[in-house]
DNA sequence: TTTGTGGTGTCGGCCTCTTTGACACCGTGG
DNA sequence: CCACGGTGTCAAAGAGGCCGACACCACAAA
């Protein structure tokens, strides 16, 4: 099987292949060091870029940060959706796949390795956890949107919250882990499977 | 299992960028129309691009017919190897597979339909039949490197004398297929077989 | 406290690549 | 014969990236 490249005119092409080529040698350079001991320089020099294209095409340190978290966290949705797609006859089974990949993906990750390893302080914490909502806004979206396909019959309102949720728990635990992914996966889908179950009888 | 793209600075990954969406371009619209029918314009257009910038990279149409047959030609070269490193400890079950895979893969390729629907004056056959030799010379010395990889005890000058005459059935049947593609495949590997054995055996 | 160091963010000019519109050239069909 | 459409080329304008320099700020050493 063949992968297609989206048809998309080159110059998005060659902008999206721009910020691709920062994020991945930013992910590059995490796996190595903090976050905090990572010069905008350094990045856009591992990309191969001047440091001046970076800041045009992010503005600041923080706004690169925070990009950066959007495209990892939408790396991770793609895995899951994957993984709900999978077991669509199954909610609970599907809660439980989703978030074990999820889990596991984030436990080998160096942006979230980077996140648990910093002391706090250095700015890439805060973007998950104080002012978390653009992440936490765009994973729900994107995961109401993968539930919404996958079981059309059930109200989107009711798909939203559970995204929500599970959303905010999955960040949860990734950030600070109590339990190995398989344990932590079958307890969270313990929980949100019955309900789901409800909304699943009562759609059709 | 993720892939990881290649960590290569921007400027050369918006070229290839570049090359590969006018190549995707022309491949698309290779599918419903001959390339005689196919302006210059169109292709640029469909990538998203000026005429300018296709002249620019490529030069002439016949130049950019050209590029695009190395790399519909390496793409295949890609699927060949992996038949082959499968079959590593077969030579000849390795020749059946990579040659069923060619075949197959060619009878579905738009390029190839193109090629073989065209009246023969549309200038893209010529150049895997007249002027074949970059086609060639190309696909023969990754053939032969691939093959090297695999048995490296066996002297080059041979896996080169192979490589090429591989490389030119395998065009030949391709542009003008005479039976099924397994068929094919059985008959040239029964004919290949013994010298590859014999090659293996006096090499270790 | 002063001073030096290093990273951030910004500016202006330069350079490269792309775009645009125009043009000459040529083969084909009306 | 001439209008049409495609090829190939050109100059000028535009956009994106690069380079060097600078002010600003934090922090640490003297």
């Amino acid at each position: 099987m063949t992968t297609f490249r989206a048809r998309v005119p080159y110059a998005e092409a060659a902008k999206a292949l721009l910020r691709d080529t920062l994020f991945d040698a930013a992910g590059e350079l995490l796996r190595h060091r903090g976050w905090s001991d990572l010069t905008m320089a350094d990045v856009a020099t591992a990309a191969g870029v001047s440091r001046q294209t970076l800041y045009k095409e992010f503005g600041s340190r923080p706004a690169f940060a925070q990009a950066y978290i959007l495209r990892e966290a939408d790396r991770f949705l793609g895995a899951v959706e994957e993984a709900v797609r999978v077991n669509s006859d199954d909610p609970k089974a599907a809660v439980t796949a989703a978030f074990e990949v999820f889990l596991a993906a984030a436990a080998e990750q160096p942006l979230v390795k980077a996140i648990v390893a910093g002391d706090g302080g250095d700015g890439l914490l805060n973007l998950v956890t104080n002012q978390a909502g653009p992440v936490l806004s765009q994973a729900t979206a994107r995961l109401t949107a993968c539930l919404k396909t996958t079981w059309p019959d059930i109200p989107e309102a009711d798909l939203r919250f559970v995204s929500e949720n599970l959303v905010r728990l999955a960040v949860s635990h990734a950030a600070s882990p109590s339990a190995q992914p398989q344990g932590t996966a079958r307890s969270v889908a313990a929980v949100f499977g019955p309900y789901l179950d409800s909304l699943v009888a009562a759609a059709r």
